[in-house]
DNA sequence: CGAACCCTTGATGGCGATCAAACGCCGTGG
DNA sequence: CCACGGCGTTTGATCGCCATCAAGGGTTCG
């Protein structure tokens, strides 16, 4: 790592409050690496071998066997992933690949296991981070099991727009056929899905989405005050 | 909670390392209480008063809107649960019942929060806890968006034996109303579903299920090596 | 003994996957 | 500069899984 990036990287909220000398041991041994979009970084059933944090770019978890495949979760800065698989040393769930060129930090994961066990912040922070993951999972699971296709979509459109402080116009963050695939649905149905949205408040054009009745969305989509929110 | 009762919840996994003065302070604030069965224990979107660990019993974690409802996860002794909601202090993402009678040890959740941020043994007994339930909805959600009804059943047979040591006779530890919802199908899909897995080496007489042949039942099932394992 | 309640079995319908083909965008190469 | 080819997206047609509706059988408990 460059003594440039050392201050941003030191800012990342799972570093900011530890210990000064224990952080530069981590640092010292960590790589922050450019990765190319559509790099794939690790599969499915390796031991982890780093802890890796998304300081720059957008990375995919997917699983999947050999008939079908599917998308778990987009990872965008600043944030870790496969915490729980570094920290207990257990197999990876999913694989991960980048979806644009990638600024990653990669710290191995034995030093981040001792940091953690040896550095109250830094376990804070592993606990909030963890438990975001944990949240993330769960909101999924009961978005998957009890919404279909169309009100999953119309709830991601509203989170998104959120998320950037209630904008009623955006860019979508990642491909059609990714989002499809995230949202538990085929790029067909999910073109089908944006057509059933125009008659709810919602227009598509391209990869931009513009709400145009925001109340007409939320009544059509019903989102749960307490799942539905980021964080 | 009475004397006679510490020893036995002392030597639950979070609790076996920690400090014992800690120790001591947190079964002073602590009651071990038993609910008779299908008793609500609190509401999604409640603020965590309590971390509550299942010492004996049976208890059943599940959301919904006014139409639908779901299962997200059976918990069985000894596990603690919604710790990521205690932790973090943010409102509960799911409702928990008792699904037999159950004795349930409640922690104060400021107190635990304190205690995990004070004591390292606790700290690691809480972020394995909360990384084996990320890991568990992460399956969870594979499992719902990767296989149909009938695979799901299949593979949680498949776990269920696994987590007998291989039996290829055990009881259900749940009605199967409930298997059906934590599969995310109807009761009457279970039941045709188990219809469809006679043809597959699974026969199904009341509660209990016999695998006849485990061999057939795999190949059908194609349980995924990483995914489908307890821890 | 009767009444819930759970489970099963059957019939029907809808959501979404699959198959198929055409469109639009954007790169490369002539 | 334009033709071509690849790829993501859209649109249409069909099929299959699973939910829903409905009714009957079994068990448990008051």
């Amino acid at each position: 790592m460059r003594a440039a990036e050392k201050p941003e990287i030191a800012a990342l909220p799972l570093f900011a409050s530890m210990d000064p000398d224990q952080r530069e041991q981590i640092f010292a041994a960590s790589f922050l690496q450019v990765f190319p979009p559509s790099l794939k970084l690790f599969d499915a059933g390796q031991k982890p071998d780093f802890l890796h944090i998304v300081v720059d770019g957008m990375v995919e978890l997917f699983t999947g066997n050999a008939d079908r495949a599917t998308t778990m979760a987009i990872i965008r800065p600043v944030r870790s992933f496969i915490l729980a698989a570094a920290y207990t040393d257990q197999p990876y769930l999913m694989s991960a690949r980048t979806l644009t060129a990638s600024r990653i930090l990669m710290t191995p994961s034995p030093l981040i296991r001792d940091a953690i066990d040896n550095d109250r912040e830094l376990m804070r922070g592993a606990m909030h981070e963890l438990a975001f993951g944990f949240r993330y999972f769960v909101r999924a699971l009961s978005d998957m099991k009890l919404r279909q296709s169309v009100e999953r979509l119309g709830n991601f459109i509203l989170l998104e727009s959120g998320e950037r402080d209630g904008a009623v116009q955006f860019e979508l963050p990642v491909e059609k056929r990714t989002l499809a695939s995230l949202l538990g649905m085929t790029p067909e149905n999910l073109s089908r899905a944006f057509g059933v949205l125009a008659t709810h408040g919602v227009i598509v054009s391209g990869n931009t989405v513009q709400i145009t009745d925001a109340e007409k969305l939320a009544e059509f989509a019903r989102p749960d005050p307490f799942l539905d929110q980021p964080g």
